[in-house]
DNA sequence: ACTGGTCGCG
């Protein structure tokens, strides 16, 4: 006959009222005099049942008060009882302690099944997984007269870490009939989940004569931990249907697939089963339930979650810390810490990840560094990596990239992920050919993989310097095992396209892709808007909303822009509208910048400044300087200079500014301007972003800075400059000085016109490419004015075509035009 | 007397 449904009496934890009778009975024993402690013993009746001492230990509720009953059992001569010995093996390794648990063990003569089940699940419990397999085979080799039975599975399977002794124990548990167990069965559906054979374990599953709802937790939470949410959903239907209740580990378990899956219609019908059965008590579920919140972005419900809760453990802790920090709220998030400490909590690693996060978030450089130290101090960086790859990453958010490779470089072992956060914090910070090499380093490593994560950073990293070639190849690689289909590395795909100029490529990889979220459609968007095609991005925003996709915030900035760049005021004015009253979006600064940029290009400068001032945020430097460009194209000095004096209040170290003012000046005539600007720039001696701009020959990219002279191909670069100049001014170009802040004489001018980055670039790539190849630049800034003149004429004199995709926009230059005309 | 299934990080 099967053991199937057994009524287990769980462990109950020690009654606190009952501690004083221990203490009073133990005190008695041992802090009197040992004529008491002896008078004691031979008043205590050491004939007493087993059962007797069952207060005692139940009395016990620390590691301390479980080795006094110890000693008082070995002073009443109990010290070989197995009954009495397993309980205290039980005992010391709830308190943590298993090498007393293990000492315990070996004192009995006698051992039978119960102590090394037991022993074995005591190692289990403390996480001693291969000293628990140990113990088995010493076990089976000790006693011949002892077999497993099913108590001795579940800690085994669960102490097994690879699939092959899984299965090896599968048969040995058919062999010996326990399959049908309750238990025995679930710890086979949990092992079969770990290793992530599913079918396996739902056939263990289905098999079952006798379910409870322990079996139907380990079903559903196999589905949910390898995020099989609709089977997860479905198993949880089943049991629905069945009418087994959900309890508070199946609550735990399936919240977070809720999230996951972005239910939040059946996480908050979780919510109202978890308040009507009064599971909320759980710290588990509760714990669940801030999470699920946190990742709805819903702070408000998460808050009044934790503040519903009567026991916060850690872990409640730092979910509502998380909670904050994820949704960029660092300030709130500091405070829980601090109310943390304040009930006495000690942080963990995983507290101490988000404190880097928050304080990366902070840009706090004084404290960030103090919290590397006290990483150091506790040697945290040795006991987990992802310790260390929160440094790396908040290192790279506070753009200090040189600490950042420098803690990377101390990992005493890097994982995919350590790579990923190095690369983005590369690319995120500008330095795409430094998140280039690291990625090409990464590629040599053999035990590291590249992941999701891992394209994600290097594709916007090839798309940033137009590594189309590079990108391309990628592509290929993801094409054969189809993750090129996963949203996110696709729509970096898109992106790249689109800022390498292939529109149609990004089109028809957006049509093979899956669309039902707003992410690949923000960034086909945004690729038609930097391509002028403003009429299609409205068309293809009609189809989003006709394919019952949501719009959010960043499609309404692709949208503006798009709008900005095809002169489309009237449109882009209504996208704002409805914006704000049908999608309930409060405008940021990137959509208000959209505006002033619409407006402002367009020559309505004073609305555009009217919205500026009207705005309920605080202009920063970007809108400033969209609307100072505007007041340039339509050589408005008096307006431009207002808006340069509050942009140099925000930011006066962007000499991008200073050059656009002069340039504003020189056009209107006004020279004492122009005088005044270069003083004002050279005074405040600023050091302004190295311009660079990048050209693809063959499948290498070259990198030009401006004013570099070390190039290999430098004295041909400048023949070929000069060359052109000479033909372009006999066409009529005239070099606008206004472009050049330094105060030198005007051949000395046009020497450093000559030697822009882009320039440099145009040129290399002529020299370098067949005759009428077309040319295609990359600039990080915007391109010079002059230069945007410059390369009008180069195309003309040497028929190509020439496309200059600068931080704006794209200049796709064709006999002697552009595509565009209000460059600035 | 001994057994299974639950929450948090980049």
């Amino acid at each position: 006959m099967l053991p199937l449904l057994k009524l287990v009496p769980t462990y109950k934890l020690h009654p606190v009222f009952r501690v004083s009778t221990l203490h009073r009975w133990v005190y008695q024993c041992f802090s009197a005099s040992t004529n008491s402690l002896q008078m004691t013993s031979h008043n205590f009746d050491s004939n007493k049942k087993e059962t007797d001492f069952n207060f005692l230990f139940n009395s016990c509720i620390n590691v301390n008060v479980t080795k006094q009953l110890h000693a008082l059992l070995v002073v009443l001569g109990k010290s070989q009882n197995v009954v009495l010995s397993t309980k205290l093996i039980n005992l010391y390794v709830t308190f943590g302690d298993i090498s007393l648990s293990r000492s315990t063990f070996n004192h009995i003569h006698k051992k039978n099944i119960f102590s090394w089940n037991s022993m074995i699940a005591a190692y289990v419990r403390s996480s001693k997984y291969h000293e628990a397999m140990n113990c088995v085979n010493e076990f089976l080799s000790v006693s011949d007269d002892l077999r497993p039975d099913f108590y001795t599975f579940p800690p085994i399977l669960k102490a097994c870490v690879n699939l092959i002794d899984g299965k090896k124990l599968h048969c040995w548990v058919l062999k010996m009939g326990f399959e049908h167990d309750v238990f025995v069965a679930s710890s086979l559906i949990n092992l079969y989940s770990r290793f992530g054979v599913l079918n396996a374990a739902h056939k263990v599953f289905v098999d079952m004569p006798v379910r409870d709802v322990g079996s139907w937790n380990a079903m559903i939470s196999g589905f949910c931990q390898n995020g099989n949410a609709a089977e997860a959903l479905g198993v949880l239907n089943s049991m629905k249907v069945e009418g087994v209740k959900m309890d508070t580990v199946t609550v735990s378990s399936i919240l977070p697939v809720c999230a996951q899956s972005d239910d939040i219609v059946n996480g908050v019908l979780i919510h109202l089963h978890v308040l009507k059965h009064g599971l909320e008590t759980d710290v588990f579920v509760s714990n669940a339930l801030i999470n699920m919140y946190s990742k709805f972005c819903r702070l408000e419900d998460a808050q009044k979650v934790f503040d519903h809760m009567e026991v916060r453990d850690l872990v409640s802790w730092n979910s509502i810390i998380a909670a904050y920090e994820q949704n960029d709220d660092p300030n709130t998030a500091l405070r829980f810490f601090k109310g943390m400490q304040l009930v006495g909590i000690r942080p963990d690693l995983l507290t101490v990840v988000s404190l880097t996060s928050i304080f990366g978030q902070l840009s706090d450089q004084r404290i960030s560094r103090s919290i590397h130290g006290f990483v150091m101090r506790g040697e945290w960086l040795e006991k987990d990596v992802v310790i260390g790859n929160a440094l790396v990453n908040m290192y790279a958010k506070l753009g200090d990239m040189n600490c950042a490779h420098t803690v990377f470089e101390q990992l005493p072992s890097k994982d995919t992920i350590s790579w990923n956060t190095l690369i983005t914090g590369y690319a995120q910070n500008g330095l795409a050919s430094e998140a280039i090499d690291a990625y090409n380093m990464m590629e040599e490593c053999r035990d590291i993989t590249p992941n999701q994560g891992t394209w994600v950073s290097i594709i916007p990293a090839y798309s940033h310097v137009g590594a189309l070639q590079q990108g391309m190849k990628i592509h290929g690689r993801l094409i054969k095992n189809s993750l090129y289909l996963d949203v996110f590395v696709a729509t970096c795909l898109i992106d790249m396209y689109g800022k390498c100029g292939r529109l149609e490529d990004a089109m028809s990889l957006f049509y093979e892709i899956p669309r039902e979220t707003s992410v690949p459609w923000n960034a086909i968007l945004a690729s038609l808007g930097i391509h002028g095609r403003g009429e299609e991005a409205l068309q293809l925003f009609k189809d989003m909303l006709a394919e019952r996709v949501k719009a959010d915030h960043i499609t309404f900035v692709s949208l503006l822009s798009a709008c900005s760049h095809s002169g489309l005021v009237d449109e882009g004015q209504k996208c704002f509208d409805i914006m704000q009253k049908e999608y309930g979006i409060k405008p940021s600064l990137k959509h208000y910048g959209c505006m002033v940029d619409l407006l402002g290009r367009a020559g309505y400068l004073e609305k555009a400044y009217d919205l500026l001032n009207n705005m309920p945020l605080q202009a920063d430097a970007s809108i400033w300087g969209a609307l100072l460009a505007a007041c340039r194209i339509h050589g408005n000095a008096e307006l431009g200079t207002l808006a340069s004096s509050r942009l140099l209040e925000v930011d006066s170290e962007n000499v991008g500014y200073y050059v656009l003012l002069s340039n504003i000046y020189a056009n209107s005539g006004k020279w004492d301007g122009v005088v005044k600007v270069r003083s004002l720039a050279r005074d405040r001696g600023l050091r302004k972003t190295p311009g660079w701009s990048s050209v693809v020959v063959g499948s290498k990219v070259e990198v030009f800075y401006t004013g570099n002279q070390t190039h290999p191909k430098y004295t041909e670069i400048y023949k070929e400059l000069r060359v052109l100049s000479a033909k372009m001014k006999s066409l009529g170009y005239v070099p606008d000085y206004s472009f050049v802040l330094q105060d030198v004489e005007e051949d000395e001018k046009e020497q450093i016109l000559i030697s822009h980055s882009e320039r440099l670039a145009i040129a290399f790539g002529i020299i370098s490419t067949p005759p009428r190849s077309p040319i295609r630049i990359f600039k990080n800034l915007r391109v010079c004015g002059d230069c945007h003149n410059a390369t009008k004429y180069i195309s003309r004199i040497t028929e190509r075509d020439i496309v200059v995709r600068d931080s704006n926009r794209f200049h796709h230059f064709k006999d002697g035009i552009c595509s565009c005309d209000d460059y600035w």
